[in-house]
RNA sequence: AGGCACGUAGCUCAGUGGGAGAGCGCCGCCUUGACACGGCGGAGGUCGGCGGUUCAAUCCCGCCCGUGCCUACCA
């Protein structure tokens, strides 16, 4: 920064603490930032200038977890840097607070259900239940109740997230805060579902969907996750129509026997070829059910011959559609097998009778009772559908197989018939699929998991949710004569309706008084996935459709903070979002933090019981050592928790105050800043500007990992341990005002651009440091508004240094250091002689920065002696005389 | 089952077609005038295994082993 005749101020290193005060460092300039407005966004500034970051808004009903400060703090110091390149940065901040975990979380914590049914009570007053409470039935509240309690308990979290990230020093710009249900969220979102209702990507289906029956809600292809289970393959005996053929199928599922609708294998099968075209009869419930070949069964699998159940997986419901076989839906809402009545249209039986007395073992009963049970009824000879033993052939096999979970639930999913809503995705797979290329991942491997979900997807995106804490679907059905719905043609809301709740107000130019009336309308109940919301984060920042100018600005943005294993839900929504709405790709950028495993390499999760709350830590190692730790891991890698790298980021942070006080400390008799004149001083600020450009390149590489150990390795090794030792006798010298000035020249060159280097990743102690002398010596109050380091800091250094004398000086003092060891005297044991062995030429270069060697090692008289047996740059001490105590 | 990533000193991790590195830990020394929340010096590794390409492989290629993740299969 400094040009020639920048004035200094010293310090007086008596009136600096001894020790860096980081608690309260960090509450002070936490609070200077945000009366100084350090971090704004300035609106008034060109999109060319502007760096607009799409942050991941956390999921606040989840527990302070230490991988918050990790990948956040990735993104934050990339930020910084772009600040300090002097990039008008918008940096905004959201809280995820919809959806299934705020609503288990106030569940839990309030012992409550919600019943859309019960009363709202406006003095409904809860405390956090206690464990005698929740030993009692939940306390039922209406929706609004629970809708409120939501918001309550969020509230809370929100508040302890974002002290969190205070402390932790994230440059957020404060003022653009928001959660994904305050009312532009929930007006952009629904703003969203009108402009895909417009363009036709969104329809309203009932079909059979994958369900959970706990939560009782439908759920997309990126909630579900598979899970290794043990199960078990049942080999049930069936018999064929007319004739005393029998055969035997295998199934893990034998308690869907009474909602068995066909029986398949493949048509090559020369075991089963006879059977097709014919009828099968079920065991137990004597159904009657056709027999067709497809190209889906495996001959290898089980006994290669398969009943077809309503629904048992995704094929039963593909062979169910291209067979046109008979709906037996057996499995509810609520995950028990339905009362049904066998002698029915619906469920033909030969023998109706003995099918019921069957079934009636089994109804009402959950999946898992009821497979046990029907196992024992299989084992009934007269259940037999041959007249030929009991249907159960041989004793359950037992295997390891994969089922479909909720990722959040603790029961298999089920394929249950329900409307709902979805986007239409399956056809644009193509253009999906060339966005994520136009977008550059970090690391560039990450793209592959983009691709892979991408080209793998079997559904359409199911967006609506049977829940209450979320943003509501801003759709009415109208009713006929009947009071039927009418879906076909959905109401939706105007713009400017929105944020609308279609079960509290009515459709514009209806009367509330028609609500469920024949002819009237009626509101529906669902709300929106919560990833419907969160993928327009983009969209919530720059705020689409309610500012276009603003928008304009900010969309696409430049960098999305990414955590990989969402890259199949946030990533591939808002990419497909963007594409739907814009034919845009929503942000240039995908960076992708790893993970924090815990000390034994585990992922830290609830479950397990290994999660690291990050307070403790912050108090313990500083939040500049914490964000240490957090910058030293490279994008994509996965990190060992690792208390040992938080206590080497404090210790830098120490060192940094510790050099800060000295060289500010320094004095000459003027009180401007002179050329560097002297040879060492030169070379170091040549070696310094050769970092500069180093770091300045990992860094437009999106390498904080390489730009944080090229600045922390100069800092130690040359700065600190070499050039303050070398430069310090110089600065303090009373005989040699020009060589004392060019010392401490060059000792604050050093010490403002390492401190501006290093700001990014420790912006506590380097904006301490820069409080007292450079911010008002440049009257710039922040160092996280200075400019990034670059060629302007070495304008003024009349003739380029040679590195090279540098390190010779470096290593001629490296020597004597080992000299001393050897000899195990202090380092600062005074020499009264000592002789220096080095190629002529070596010796010859040496002469321009040897006194400063000789000052910092304390050697009164010296000889040179030249080696013709050593390397070029190698020193070898000898005859050391060291000077009495 | 396929894909991706990883495997380097006791630990956490850099790294490159030619010399094997850092920090922590360990050992020894030093209370030196910025800093003992410090400094100086040192020990420590067949770079997962086996083959191949090359004058030369920790690095490039193939196979194998191990770890993690993603995707798929799911009768």
């Amino acid at each position: 920064m400094g040009a020639e005749t920048r004035r200094f101020l010293c310090i007086d290193p008596k009136a600096i603490p001894k020790h860096f005060a980081a608690a309260e460092a960090e509450r002070r300039w936490d609070a200077e930032w945000e009366k100084q407005g350090t971090y704004h966004y300035d609106p008034s500034r060109p999109r060319s200038e502007t760096f607009v970051v799409d942050t991941p808004p956390p999921t606040v009903s989840g527990a302070l977890h230490i991988g918050h400060i990790f990948s956040y703090t990735h993104t934050d110091v990339l930020v910084r840097y772009k600040r300090m390149r002097g990039f008008n940065v918008f940096y905004p901040m959201g809280w995820d607070d919809n959806g299934v975990p705020t609503e288990r979380r106030v569940q839990n914590y309030y012992h409550v259900r919600c019943d859309p049914a019960a009363d709202y009570d406006s003095s409904l007053q809860l405390e956090p239940a206690t464990a005698k409470r929740r030993k009692d039935r939940p306390q039922i509240v209406s929706r609004q109740n629970f809708i409120e309690l939501c918001h309550a308990v969020t509230r809370e979290d929100e508040k302890a997230f974002k002290e969190l990230w205070r402390r932790v020093g994230l440059s957020v710009d404060w003022r653009e805060e928001y959660t994904t249900v305050d009312d532009r969220s929930r007006k952009l979102a629904q703003l969203s579902f009108r402009d895909l209702f417009e363009k036709g990507h969104v329809y309203t289906a009932h079909a059979p969907f994958m369900w959970d029956v706990d939560f009782q809600m439908a759920l997309a292809q990126a909630d579900v996750v598979d899970r290794e289970q043990a199960g078990a393959f049942h080999q049930i005996e069936f018999g064929v129509e007319g004739s005393d053929r029998r055969f035997t199928i295998s199934t893990t599922r034998p308690e869907l026997l009474p909602a068995c609708v066909g029986v398949t294998a493949h048509p090559d099968d020369e075991r089963y070829r006879d059977l097709f075209g014919k009828r099968a009869i079920t065991p137990l419930f004597r159904t009657p059910v056709p027999i067709f070949p497809s190209e889906m069964a495996d001959p290898d699998k089980g006994t290669g011959v398969l009943m077809v159940c309503t629904f048992g997986d995704a094929t039963d419901i593909e062979w169910w559609r291209e067979q046109g076989l008979a709906l037996r839906q057996l499995i509810g809402r609520t995950g028990r097998l339905s009362p049904v009545e066998f002698g029915s249209d619906a469920f033909p039986s030969l023998d109706a009778e003995s099918a019921n007395r069957y079934y009636a073992d089994i109804s009402n009963k959950t999946v898992s009772q009821a497979r046990k049970r029907i196992v024992e009824l299989l084992r009934d000879p007269a259940g037999s559908a041959t007249g030929g033993g009991p249907p159960l052939q041989s004793e359950p096999e037992a295997i390891r197989h994969t089922v479909k979970y909720y990722e959040r639930g603790d029961r298999p999913l089920e394929y249950v018939p329900t409307r709902q809503w979805f986007v239409r995705l399956l056809d644009k797979k193509a253009e999906l699929l060339a966005k994520g290329d136009e977008v550059q991942w970090h690391p560039d491997f990450m793209r592959a998991r983009f691709r892979d979900w991408t080209e793998n997807l079997q559904l359409d995106w199911c967006i609506s949710r049977q829940r209450y804490f979320g943003v509501s679907i801003p759709v009415w059905y109208p009713l006929d004569g009947d009071g039927k719905p009418d879906y076909a043609n959905p109401i939706v809301a105007e713009a400017d309706e929105m944020p609308v709740d279609p079960i509290a107000e009515a459709p514009r130019g209806a009367d509330e008084s028609q609500r469920d009336r024949p002819g009237g309308f009626t509101g529906e109940a669902d709300v929106f996935d919560t990833w419907f919301t969160s993928s327009l984060t983009p969209q919530i920042g720059s705020h689409w459709r309610l500012d276009p100018a603003r928008h304009e600005k900010l969309f696409p943005a430049d960098v999305r903070p990414q955590a990989h294993e969402i890259i199949r839900t946030w990533a591939f929504y808002t990419i497909a979002k963007a594409l739907l709405h814009e034919g845009s790709i929503p942000w240039k950028h995908v960076v992708v933090s790893g993970w924090v495993l815990d000390p034994d390499r585990k992922k830290m999760s609830k479950s397990v019981g290994n999660v690291v709350t990050p307070m403790p830590l912050l108090e313990k190692y500083t939040a500049d050592g914490a964000r240490y730790w957090s910058a030293s891991a490279r994008l994509g890698t996965d990190t060992a928790l690792d208390e040992k790298m938080f206590k080497v980021g404090k210790r830098l942070a120490t060192k940094i105050y510790n050099a800060g006080k000295f060289v500010l400390s320094q004095t000459t008799e003027r009180s401007e800043i002179e050329p560097l004149h002297s040879e060492l001083d030169r070379a170091f600020a040549a070696k310094l500007s050769r970092l500069v450009t180093r770091a300045t390149e990992a860094f437009e590489e999106l390498d904080h990992a390489q730009a944080l150990a090229e600045t922390e390795s100069f800092f130690w090794n040359h700065f600190t341990d070499t050039f303050i030792e070398l430069a310090k006798n110089r600065a303090r010298s009373e005989s040699d005002p020009t060589g004392r000035g060019s010392a401490v020249a060059a000792l604050r060159l050093g010490l403002d651009v390492l401190l501006r280097l290093f700001a990014p990743f420790q912006p506590y102690i380097t904006e301490e440091v820069w409080s007292w002398a450079f911010a008002r010596e440049t009257e710039q109050p922040s160092i996280h508004r200075a400019p990034w380091p670059g060629v302007a800091d070495f304008q003024h250094i009349p003739a380029p240094g040679d590195e090279g004398s540098f390190d010779l000086a470096a290593a001629c003092w490296t020597a004597i250091n080992k000299a001393k060891a050897d000899a195990e005297v202090s380092m600062g044991r005074e020499v009264e002689s000592l002789t220096v062995g080095a190629t002529a030429a070596t010796l010859k270069r040496l002469a321009a920065v040897r006194d400063d060697v000789f000052a910092g090692a304390r050697v009164r008289a010296h000889q040179l002696e030249s080696r013709a047996d050593l390397e070029d740059g190698a020193f070898e001490i000898s005859d050391a005389v060291y000077a009495e105590r």
